[in-house]
DNA sequence: ATAAAACTACCTTCTAGTAGATAGGTCTTG
DNA sequence: CAAGACCTATCTACTAGAAGGTAGTTTTAT
């Protein structure tokens, strides 16, 4: 309401990084202290315990992703420009060297909570129902978020953009003219 | 040589196998010790450090898939039952609750030594390369085998393995018709 | 007797989390 | 308007436990 951003926007969003460049358990409450310029325990001001920063951090990326979706949406645009609008969300992160948050928590998903694993099933069956509801088949819909998701994987260990462009604009061509399976 | 399993076999394979399903920031000495009865101090002796222990891990896990890979080539089956049977490969992890354990060392690649991450490319490299030396081009081979990494994934967290058999029965019925892009 | 393999007992550093103080702003009320 | 009460956001200082790692000793096979 009144400062330039709020410290705890600031926190959620580098905890938001950290969780896609580290993992959860990859980085500490001391490393946002020190980068953002504050002291440990005035992060558990804001946010009791460290599940309890995952969780909102989560919910925020969703709330953020969910905007792009819509705004997607709102452009009216035919399937093929949807679907690479779409794929341009993965690639984005990709460029940042960053993963999609919900892939990452879906790796450490044995120390996370219940509330948290259950957000990241939502958020991938939601990125399924808008792949289906653009016009996609249930599977075609799989298939194009499967390797969406694993090109994510190997072009940034592999250091490639190349790769996913070349494998995704592919994809995006037979996804938005095939129909069936 | 004497014993049923030595001491430093049991404790490389249940570190490849808590690094498969909790990763490298998710196991500790402790773990394993209190695991496999002995103390966390035994570990060292035989291997120094962490990295130490993740490394060897890593190659083991290597040698024993490139085992699995040349023994598909013996067989010499046609195209379509040695992409099943690669496919099976991973899609055993998944049944295991566990995923690909140079999937989940590239996404925690800011906290490995160089070494490591190298190694990591270098079995991604190697996948590949079996999938087009087997007669998949080079652009199938990286579709194949991103949908066959992000089907891990999803299904694993969805807990339904017929999204995997779905999905990757149609990829292999298409790659190993088709021959071309 | 020797060497391999395990142990006990530490150490240091990091971790999440807590308690209590303080400074500054805002609200309430005489 | 002034005075006290309260609220917000931060700090300092601490804790208990877990982490990776080391030194030195004991056990156990051959």
């Amino acid at each position: 309401m009144k400062k330039e951003t709020k410290t705890q926007e600031k926190i959620l969003d580098l905890a938001i990084e950290l969780i896609q460049s580290r993992g959860v358990n990859g980085f500490s409450f001391a490393m946002i202290a020190e980068e953002i310029g504050i002291k440990k325990a005035s992060i558990h001001y804001y946010f009791p315990s460290k599940m309890d920063l995952v969780f909102k951090a989560l919910v925020r990326y969703c709330q953020q992703f969910e905007r792009a979706l819509l705004s997607i949406e709102e452009k009216e645009e035919p399937l093929f420009q949807r679907l690479l609008d779409f794929t341009g969300l993965y690639r984005k992160e990709v460029e940042e060297k960053k993963i999609n948050l919900c892939l990452l928590l879906a790796t450490e998903h044995l120390s996370l909570t219940d509330t948290i694993n259950q957000a990241v099933v939502d958020f991938f069956n939601r990125n399924l129902q808008w792949l289906e509801q653009g016009g996609l088949s249930a599977s075609q819909a799989k298939d194009f978020y499967a390797t969406l998701q694993g090109i994510q994987f190997l072009s940034r260990v592999r250091h490639d953009l190349d790769d996913f462009d070349q494998i995704m604009v592919d994809k995006i061509i037979s996804s938005s003219k095939k129909r069936s399976v």
